[in-house]
DNA sequence: TGCAGCAATTAAATCGATTTCCAAAGGCGG
DNA sequence: CCGCCTTTGGAAATCGATTTAATTGCTGCA
């Protein structure tokens, strides 16, 4: 293998169009006809293009297209925590789709926090995104439309739901609670805390208005035992452990995310009783590793690949030019009922 | 709240720095000279220019800026699946390092296949990245090097450590199969099988090597067992099952991956055999749950938040223009003892 | 008072494509 | 055989910034 040795790393001059053109003998319009076919060249200029192309290793340079198609092919993601599984997935199937259609992903991280959020989009419109996909770190997207006034076209995921203006996606988190609640309920369970990580996100009241819709529907509506959590794991543990400790202490658990249930978990472990021996414990939000260890978890899966599909299926409706009104997409949560569920005693 | 009712989305003209220069009555030049203060201009103009900025709500077009500049602040990153907590853990950091240095992430997936590598790398070329952050699906990089020519400064991240031009960063993973090996060893273990998804991965075969050599100390060299499990949970799953049901099996299993270790976990419930009391299970790459349901999970852990801060350092120290040689960075991985390794009956 | 010298402005070139529009060439009917 | 129409090719405009180079307007010193 030959060994370089250079000192600056030799700025090899990348081929423009207008090299291709004059090693061809035609003119940059030409290659750009061919490359495109936008209009027709005749076989012998067309053979000369694309050997030029071959042989220079030519890639039209995406920006000047971009700049003057006005369209970059790029769509923005905005997600508020990359390491929390549930995004991970959705990102995931998200570029996957995108990639088909020869779509490229910006991809940034608000942190949970709408100020960040403001900002990284603005950033991202700088880019001259074409669309854009947000799960909104809140459900008052005026972090995201206000200042900023005309955005591209967008889908809002999992939360925002409704927000004027844009289509938006969510599970249908009501029914998720309800339906989650109805299950501990129908296991003899009257003594349950729902965990949120903050009452006021619009996910977590619909879970709870379930919550209390089944607990009323089963003539103990004023049972109900709502846990404001947190929005980390820790504080979440810390929250479930105090309630844990009460003497008239729940017999039943409902996680009502991802770390809740992560911070539910601990915070059992940490009391020292039995799951589910001594309490229940449902999750919402599924994870490859639920079914891994005893007992494995129950939880109420948000369908997270559809939720992608279908925000890409909006976006591209969008992005074709689609006028139809704003979208409003509930996806249905599936019970995956396992071990931490368990008759109580 | 006012209903647009419009047909087709309103296409807003965005005020491009003509429009400021003309509201300002100065030069686009000057309105330039304002907003990156590359050369001094008077405060009455300035005034005037930044009145006009706030006005018109301008922003500075990013791709014709990038056109001009010959740079985008735009880096690449590349991973094989962003479902792997572990490539979430790295590109959450990288972003939030990129983010606070005023660059932006384009994400792509290579799902494991350096085909689809090659073709997305290349798409993030034509975007004329600055940069670029890899973690290969294999550790010949042909497909990344050779049929692209140059790339951007480029940081291999995970895999593909010691590729000839190349900054390459990754775990100490002989050390991680070795220290690892040697925990089981002295919880008294001398079937101890080794599960890797690609022993021709170079990050395999280095656990593996470690782990023969930890071996080869114990005197116990020619007990290796290494099986080959399959890049998905499913084929590891079965690959272990297989394992496990012969008559002399092991009596600890090393998952040397995420995935892995998700698979022995399945394979050792799907046996019924008790873990950790029949078999004990150390892992490689560490997760959130592993240390919430019992048994907790005992883990060597890659350093992941580190290799991703490494790989900004030098990926933003060749951006600067620094032209060292290419740096080979091994970060050490720590042991977690937990539950799910004991001593051999 | 005249002119060198400096600082602040701006006109124009540039980045690298796409697209518009004009010109030349070839085909065809009258 | 001539003029009109249809192709095809290419020159030039365009996208929206940055940067270079030229210009303008002062200041200050002789």
């Amino acid at each position: 293998m030959a060994k370089p040795k250079r000192g600056v790393p030799k700025k090899v001059r990348v081929p423009t169009i207008q090299d291709v053109a004059r090693l061809a003998k035609v003119a940059p319009a030409t290659v750009s006809n061919v490359l495109n076919d936008s209009r027709p060249v005749a076989a012998i200029r067309k053979e000369r293009v694309l050997a030029a192309v071959q042989a220079l290793g030519y890639r039209p340079n995406a920006l000047a297209a971009s700049l003057r198609r006005k369209e970059t092919r790029t769509i923005g993601i905005v997600v508020p925590d990359l390491t929390n599984p549930f995004f991970g997935a959705l990102v995931h199937r998200i570029e996957e789709l995108a990639a088909e259609s020869d779509y490229q992903i910006l991809l940034v991280s608000s942190n949970e926090d709408p100020k960040q959020e403001a900002a990284r989009i603005r950033t991202l419109l700088d880019r001259r995104i074409d669309g854009l996909i947000v799960a909104p770190a809140r459900d008052e997207v005026e972090a995201v439309s206000h200042p900023i006034g005309a955005l591209p076209p967008t889908v809002l995921v999992d939360r925002g739901f409704g927000l004027a203006g844009f289509d938006t996606i969510a599970a249908d988190n009501v029914e998720a609670g309800h339906r989650g609640c109805q299950h501990l309920l129908e296991l003899g369970h009257r003594d349950i805390a729902l965990i949120a990580m903050d009452p006021k996100l619009a996910n977590f009241a619909d879970r709870i208005a379930g919550y209390r819709k089944a607990l009323a529907e089963a003539g103990a509506g004023r049972r109900a035992r709502v846990v404001t959590g947190g929005l980390d794991v820790e504080s979440c543990r810390t929250a479930i452990e105090r309630e844990l400790r009460r003497p008239d202490r729940p017999t039943a658990i409902f996680a009502a995310s991802y770390v809740a249930t992560l911070g539910a978990i601990k915070a059992i472990r940490a009391v020292g009783l039995d799951l589910p021996g001594d309490v229940s414990l449902l999750g919402i939000d599924d994870a490859d590793w639920m079914e891994a260890l005893h007992p494995y978890i129950s939880a109420v899966a948000q369908p997270v690949e559809q939720m992608a599909t279908e925000a890409w299926r909006l976006l591209n409706q969008r992005l074709a030019g689609g006028t139809a009104k704003s979208a409003r997409i509930r996806l249905p949560c599936t019970l995956h009922v396992r071990e931490s569920t368990r008759a109580v005693r």
